[in-house]
RNA sequence: GGCGAGGUAGCAAAGUGGUAAUGCACUGGUCUGCAAAACCGGUAUGCGCGGGUUCAAUUCCCGCCCUCGCCUCCA
């Protein structure tokens, strides 16, 4: 498989650095509110990328955080009159509850940061004790940026080019010996409550970025194979964290880097402020379902902002039933059950006659273009002329590329209850299509439209279909 | 100002040094009493603008315009 990575800018190859396991890790959410469908994209394009992984026969190791603490989370849980505690484990359930909707497969490790806390005094202290990091006045500890030369090398930024602005001045922050220098840890303040730790350099509590390097340490080692996030992370987080990292084990951190980039709403960035800022919920509440709102997630490629409408949406229910109408269509003539499990395609472990599908999606994750293919391979084929071994094969090979995607077909339309009265007004409007009365039959027709009642008629018999 | 991503049909979105996948929408046909559904077709002489290189550029180079993101804790 090959991934762009954003440290070289190039697409390389992906090979598990111990030559079995690809080890990933994934920036995960701060849990003090509702996951927007923007933080979804990363994750979804995340399980896609992971699921292609697996499917092409590599196991994978998969570690994302629960950010439990900060700022806002403390701020947050003070507001809302609940623990720390208690108010991050109601959003975590939240945020798993969406990603099983959205069919996200769970990472194999979820630390979370107040877990670990003293994984991350172990890294400070060896960052003190390296000469990387110092203690300053009120009792916080920085990263001292002049001190790691490789700093900027994710970023592309030969110094930190710091636009001098108003923002720069963070009162919190003012006994940094360097306007670069970050927060590894954090002195105690008053509005922090009862949310502080014991560490050697006095109350308080870890910085955001050193969680990850301390996680990614005790899950999946000083060298691991990709580190994974928003664009919006490369720069301050994942540059830190390598500092932090490098100059704490003196080992190389990830080998590859894979940015997803944004999500946007009408052409623009998603605010709070212009409504535009949706959850799996706001969605669904409108009608739309999880696997409707994650075939748009990754109906575009990963490394260029995705707008997002309800057209698209739209589309995207129209799509799902095209595939879902052709994977019927082999189903039956195959006579099986429901949809493989996930396992079992790893075992299939080869996309058949969507090969040309499989080959975008390992170039660099090109999700849409392995859609195209998808739908051009259905086009081509038609179901009905297969023998069943034939039927058989083709439905596993659909199902592995579906599997990679995490696309969920839609399942058939149950017929639905029609009230009596509607069934009785069917009833004669097919008694009066049988007799060749056609103004009859159009007046029942119009009568049942007028109750929110259409049907479909074939040679033999008819069906009633809510409008 | 620095760094980065992107501008392809009504909408969305791939892709390529040799003449534009795919989905939605629209539209023609088959089917139907007419429909619906289904199936089969059609729809960008064109890929932000202007130059250049080349036998040939949407694809490479240069310049410009526009959109979006990051620039200290936002996926």
């Amino acid at each position: 498989m090959l991934l762009h990575d954003t440290l070289t800018r190039t697409d390389r190859p992906l090979h598990p650095l111990d030559g079995k396991t690809l080890r990933i890790y994934c920036c995960g959410p701060t849990v003090y509110g509702p996951a927007h469908i923007g933080n979804f994209r990363t994750f979804v394009v995340q399980d896609v990328f992971r699921r292609t992984v697996e499917l092409g026969g590599t196991p994978t190791l998969h570690v994302r955080n629960i950010t439990d603490v900060d700022d806002k989370t403390i701020r947050d849980s003070q507001k809302a009159g609940q623990t720390l505690g208690s108010f991050t484990a109601e959003w975590t359930a939240k945020f798993h509850a969406d990603c099983e909707a959205l069919n996200l497969l769970r990472p194999h490790v979820e630390p979370s940061a107040v877990a670990h806390i003293p994984h991350q005094i172990a890294m400070i202290e060896k960052l003190m004790a390296s000469g990387h990091a110092y203690k300053a006045e009120d009792g916080s500890v920085y990263f001292k940026v002049g001190a790691f030369h490789e700093y900027g090398a994710l970023s592309h930024l030969e110094k930190r080019e710091i636009r001098l602005g108003a923002a720069q001045t963070d009162s919190d922050e003012y006994s940094k010996e360097s306007m670069a220098d970050f927060a590894l840890w954090k002195a105690r303040k008053d509005e922090d409550g009862v949310n502080f730790w014991a560490s050697p350099w006095g109350e308080g509590r870890p910085g955001w970025h050193l969680e990850c390097s301390a996680m990614i340490l005790e899950y999946l080692g000083t060298e691991f194979d990709l580190h994974s996030g928003g664009v919006d992370l490369i720069f301050p987080h994942h540059e830190n964290e390598i500092a932090q990292s490098c100059c704490s084990t003196g080992g190389k951190f990830a080998s590859h880097w894979f940015h997803i980039a944004h999500l946007m709403v009408d052409g623009g960035k998603m605010s709070k402020s212009l409504g535009n800022l949706f959850t799996l919920a706001d969605l669904q509440a409108k009608g739309y379902t999880a696997a409707e709102v994650r075939y748009v997630l990754i109906s575009g490629h990963y490394r260029a902002p995705l707008n997002f409408t309800f057209h698209t949406l739209d589309s995207a229910r129209q799509a799902l039933q095209k595939l879902a109408k052709h994977e019927a269509s082999l189903r039956a003539k195959y006579g099986a059950g429901g949809a493989p499990k996930y396992d079992d395609l790893i075992r299939h472990g080869s996309a058949g006659v969507f090969a040309d599908a499989w080959a975008l999606l390992t170039n660099d994750l090109n999700v849409p273009g392995a859609l195209g293919a998808v739908f051009g391979a259905i086009k081509d084929a038609d179901s009905t002329a297969f023998d069943v071994e034939t039927a058989k094969s083709r439905w596993m090979d659909l199902h592995f590329v579906l599997g990679a995607l995490g696309v969920i077909l839609p399942e058939a339309q149950p017929d639905a209850e029609a009230p009596a009265e509607v069934v009785a007004l069917a009833e004669q409007r097919w008694a009066a299509k049988q007799s060749k009365d056609w103004a009859a039959a159009d007046k029942f027709r119009d009568e049942l439209a007028a109750l929110g009642w259409t049907t479909k008629d074939s040679k033999t018999e008819y069906k009633l279909i809510p409008l």
